[in-house]
DNA sequence: TTGTGTTTTATTGCCTCC
DNA sequence: GGAGGCAATAAAACACAA
């Protein structure tokens, strides 16, 4: 549409075209190319390409501006021997191929960022297994204990109850003070027997898979915190025990 | 030379803004 | 409602291997 005949004069001839055997001159007059019925008046040509020079001066105004005002349209097509339109296009299509060009480009660095925290959070888990085999490996006594710990909570559900009733018959002040006492030290001295262990000292390899108990006993030992079972709030104990055997296990 | 893939120029249709 | 932008697409020009 834009293309203009063999013959028609050429004021602004395209460099390149014009020394190219057998090729006519894209080109003609500013004047001619804003005539609308210049266009309408020339039979549907081949398009061309723009020349070097041409692309060069386009490519520099986008990097300016790659939003095109009319004023600069008119201006480049001026400059150029273009048809504003061809300019208005040629933003067009250079717009098109930066979005891609940018797309491409932000692709690539999301996927370096997603690499590297890849990379990251397999080192962390790699990190976790290896703590974990270490807390298996060095304190064996530790994993039967929070089984023992869970079991233990559930069944002295109904022991507790029974003591305290009892304890508050006898002194109905002091309960809280001497019951914790009391409970926190039987909790542990069972907890350390069911599990196989003295509380103090480490299993031997044979002892861990058959569970015999030697005179060292077990090297793992809970802090005495964890065993002050409050009278009024074990509740709240044995939810922080759950939270801690869902932490082991997980 | 020819087939094929890529790039560039241009069109069309739809949407938004003034 | 017209101008201009964008996405999708057509088609010519170009590059290049076989």
């Amino acid at each position: 549409m834009w293309a203009c005949n063999a013959g028609v004069p050429m004021a602004v001839l395209a460099m390149d075209d014009a020394t190219r055997v057998g090729k006519r001159p894209f080109f003609t007059t500013h004047e001619e190319l804003l005539e609308e019925e210049y266009y309408d008046e020339q039979a549907p040509e081949k398009k061309r390409r723009l020349t070097a020079e041409q692309v060069q001066l386009l490519e520099r105004s986008f990097e300016e501006e790659n939003k095109l005002e009319p004023e600069r349209k008119t201006e480049l097509a001026r400059r150029l021997g273009m048809a504003p339109r061809q300019v208005a296009v040629w933003f067009q299509n250079r717009r098109a191929r930066w979005k891609t060009k940018q797309l491409e480009t932000d692709y690539d660095r999301l996927k370096a960022a997603y690499n590297a925290l890849a990379a990251d959070h397999q080192g962390l888990l790699a990190d976790n297994d290896s703590l974990r085999a270490q807390v298996a490996t060095s304190s064996p006594c530790f994993v039967s204990t929070v089984i023992c710990l869970t079991e233990k909570l559930q069944g002295k559900e109904t022991s507790l109850s029974a003591t305290i009733a009892a304890q508050e018959v006898d002194q109905p002040n002091e309960h809280t003070t001497g019951t914790e006492k009391l409970l926190a030290q039987q909790l542990k001295d069972d907890l350390h027997s069911s599990c196989g262990c003295t509380g103090h000292g480490a299993l031997s390899s044979e002892e861990e898979d058959g569970g015999v108990v030697s005179d060292e006993g077990c090297n793992f030992d809970l802090p005495d915190a964890m065993f002050a079972v409050g009278v009024t709030n074990h509740g709240a104990e044995e939810a922080q025990l759950a939270n801690w055997t869902s932490w082991f296990w997980n």
